[in-house]
RNA sequence: GCGGGAGUAGCUCAGUGGUAGAGCUCCACGUUGCCAACGUGGUUGUCGCGAGUUCGACCCUCGUCUCCCGCUCCA
């Protein structure tokens, strides 16, 4: 696939109705978009495959939904606000931007004790050199500083090896706020969620007495997420809005290490399942410093776009880290009794955490090719008929003699059970390779002989071959081909 | 946030300081009848948005928004 691949996805996504930029007609609003009627069919179809997958098909895994506007101490213990945000500085000569904590690692220590100086409290013994860093960065992040004290500190630009002109650091908040109630009031501030996780950490007890699940067991839950992404970009890669699926799985914490290990391969194996080409797929450890908060290990599942291998879905062992924390932060506390040792414990988590959007994007992209056939050029969307938008496209292969009113009656009955479509304008080739565009795997086609002996013609959309079923096993062969 | 490229019809793009075009698509009718066939007719644009210069701006200037690429960033 070239360079311009990407752009040629979006451009797809237009013509045939999967993704419109957002607001468009007023300019578009930067990383956001909108589904369209193929668009939600597919959506759906890859998140009702992985509830299948995660939830349906388990015995041990239930669902549930929970509210996106949560009470704001949620986000006070799940470590959101103290951790979900960058302190960023830019050096107005370099034209860089640095992490403050990430630029300061990076200074002599006699730079340090001059920064400390501005800071108020400097009589604070620091236990490690990391401990002091995260005083000066976070102090300097919250004061509301007059003069730039990076630049007199003579902080150095480890890209030119020069003391910078720096700006003073900014907080860059990483969770949307927004406002309940009629006057926007500071008390009211609340956020909108940047993960669905914490809806399910903070309902485990409701869950366990309701669901009566034993250890261990998975709470899974699909839906929208936000972030105030400062860089967004590469289609719907990153959004600021998007959509999770993510999956708890509570467990006793000696069997973490083995949980983490089966959890990543189900994963990775559902992505083949759904269609996604082997090859393209990987799963990649963390390493340490790549570790999120409450993380202790975890794995990358990584798909190879045009622009880079890069992140689909996490799993991670998350420990007791969330449980922990709302057990010290709430009234209310989430403990398992654990009826065969009889002891109350606090489980461990290991965590599956997918894009519903990337996980869209990497379908269209691994689906696109550009064919050449008899000298034309075909683009067609390989997507698994379980992905696929459409599954079945039904056409009269002429507008006379009754035809349409046949194809009429076998699409109605395809459309009981299949998403399907009917299309009886222009010629029979251009109808196909409206489908091959759309992705849709099979068309049935009725024809003259059709009249004679009620067969019809099934073609495949990649081998664009045809074989001929009766009329009235069409149903029953789609059936087969889904399994 | 920086640098580069781009924004004109649904798509791909041309265009000129004097109120806009092509190909494809799409729709209708006719014809044909299995892989973007043909004929006739037809729809569609505040030329991304806002200012400025000008008698007059799609075109020049400034600002701004959006997309793509590369940086930076991404617990």
């Amino acid at each position: 696939m070239d360079i311009k691949s990407i752009e040629k996805i979006v451009s797809l996504s237009k013509r045939r109705g999967f993704i419109f930029q957002s607001s468009e007609i007023y300019g578009g609003l930067a990383s956001t978009w909108d589904y369209g009627p193929l668009g939600v069919e597919m959506k759906n179809n890859i998140k009702n495959l992985w509830w299948q997958d995660i939830v349906t098909s388990r015995r041990n895994v239930v669902g549930m939904d929970s509210a996106i506007l949560m009470h704001p101490e949620v986000w006070e213990a799940s470590g959101h606000v103290e951790n979900f945000h960058d302190p960023l500085v830019d050096n107005k000569n370099t034209k860089k931007r640095y992490r403050l904590d990430h630029l300061l690692s990076q200074q002599k220590d006699t730079v340090l004790e001059t920064l400390l100086s501005f800071c108020t409290g400097t009589d604070i013994q620091f236990k490690d050199k990391s401990e002091k860093l995260s005083f000066i960065t976070n102090t300097l992040s919250e004061m509301n500083l007059k003069e730039f004290v990076l630049t007199k500190s003579k902080v150095i630009d480890p890209y030119s090896g020069n003391v910078g002109d720096w700006t003073n650091p900014r907080q860059f908040n990483l969770m949307l706020k927004t406002s309940l109630g009629a006057v926007a009031d500071s008390s009211d501030d609340t956020y909108l969620r940047p993960e669905t996780a914490q809806g399910i950490f903070v309902n485990f007890n409701n869950v366990v007495t309701t669901a009566r699940q034993k250890l261990p067991f998975g709470i899974a839950q699909l839906g929208k997420a936000f972030r105030n992404e400062i860089t967004t970009g590469n289609f719907l890669f990153r959004t600021r809005e998007f959509e999770q699926m993510e999956m708890e799985y509570f467990i006793y914490p000696e069997d973490a290490k083995e949980q983490l290990e089966y959890w990543s391969q189900e994963r990775l194996n559902w992505y083949k399942k759904i269609g996604v080409r082997e090859g393209k797929l990987r799963l990649r450890p963390h390493d340490k410093d790549e570790l999120a908060h409450y993380s202790t290990a975890c794995y990358d599942i990584e798909y190879e776009f045009p622009f880079g291998w890069s992140e689909l879905e996490g799993i991670a062992d998350r420990g007791t880290y969330d449980l922990d924390q709302h057990n010290k932060y709430a009234k209310k506390k989430q403990i398992y009794f654990d009826q065969v040792n009889n002891q109350h414990i606090v489980p461990t988590v290991i965590e599956s955490s997918a894009g519903v959007d990337r996980t869209f994007l990497t379908c269209l992209v691994d689906a696109y090719r550009e064919e050449e056939v008899k000298g034309e050029q075909r683009i067609v969307l390989k997507l698994s008929p379980k992905v696929a938008p459409i599954t079945c496209a039904v056409f009269p292969l002429v507008n006379k003699n009754g035809l349409p009113e046949i194809s009429e009656n076998i699409f109605t009955e395809i459309q009981t059970e299949f998403s399907a479509f009917f299309d009886q304008g222009g010629s029979i080739g251009r109808r196909y390779r409206r489908q091959d565009e759309a992705g849709t795997p099979y068309g049935i086609t009725i024809d003259h002989q059709t009249l004679e002996d009620n067969t019809v013609t099934l073609r495949d959309r990649d081998t664009m071959e045809q074989i001929r079923i009766p009329a009235d096993q069409a149903l029953s062969e789609l059936r087969k081909r889904l399994q």
